[in-house]
DNA sequence: GTCAATTTGACAATCATTCTCATCGCGGCT
DNA sequence: AGCCGCGATGAGAATGATTGTCAAATTGAC
């Protein structure tokens, strides 16, 4: 549990462009739907592109940081990431067959968390929303 | 990624009541914060009422499932426990530092959320919604 | 009490993720 | 074009939460 001061961010020096880095970008943009860093490492060996593993997660995590991919977990805990196409805050409405994504846009509950954590005396509000269902398709 | 049929719960039969198991409800009544498992395993043995660390993972699980405990993952990923007042659905507004959670009814954010998913054709929906900021004791 | 079925616990095994460290290669400079 | 410093990479080890194993201990019904 530690408190990290918000945002005015020290400017990270911008990441040197590689292969590697490259690859992991293009597969990400080829995909739409969330995958693990795993499934990406698999996917970029199938592509022949293969990458370490430990760089895709490195990659990914700079690129997170970076708010060039959105990062959430799946009820295992595992980490999924995704190149969505808004870059202002989102949430996102996840099938939990298939992995199709759709981004939503949700004024209502930023409004409302905030309103709520204020109510309480509390500060520096963040909010973890995410929607799962099962999309149209895989209604068997 | 597999898809569970919906909730006409099997009965499960009833866990015996063992030494184990009442430590670990009792121990987690006189908490009034989201912990994990390995800090409930610490926080029995310094009661002196010891329990094996699988125990409590099993506990834990077991009770999560016959929802007498919410829990939730943290930053990185860990499951943490809180036995809570209202057993109907709810969501929580947790410090991010010392951990105190105050729990929230978001009639708001259910309907929205259910509205967001059918308009996309999605069915099962499901949401995760939690609230995290530093409370007011917490502010330096 | 007796006894079968559960539960427990010590320890091994998983598995995602991170760390280590020697080697590689990007890119600014000449 | 060649040089060079430092970030980036990768193979493998290490970490750490969680789960599996299985013999021994307990529970609860009769």
């Amino acid at each position: 549990m530690n408190a990290a001061p918000p945002l005015p961010v020290p400017a990270q020096p911008a990441p040197r462009m590689t292969r590697q880095r490259a690859a992991v970008v293009e597969a990400l943009d080829g995909l739409d739907d969330f995958r693990s860093a795993q499934q990406l490492h698999e996917e970029l060996r199938t592509r022949g592109d293969s990458v370490g593993l430990a760089t895709v997660y490195r990659t990914l995590q700079a690129l997170a940081e970076a708010r060039e991919v959105d990062v959430l977990r799946n009820d295992e805990g595992e980490s999924l990431y995704r190149r969505c196409t808004r870059r202002e805050h989102h949430h996102h409405l996840v099938c939990r067959v298939c992995g199709r994504t759709v981004e939503i846009d949700g004024p209502t509950v930023e409004a409302w968390a905030a309103k709520v954590g204020a109510a309480q005396g509390f500060s520096d509000i963040d909010h973890t929303v995410e929607l799962w269902g099962t999309c149209a398709d895989c209604r068997a």
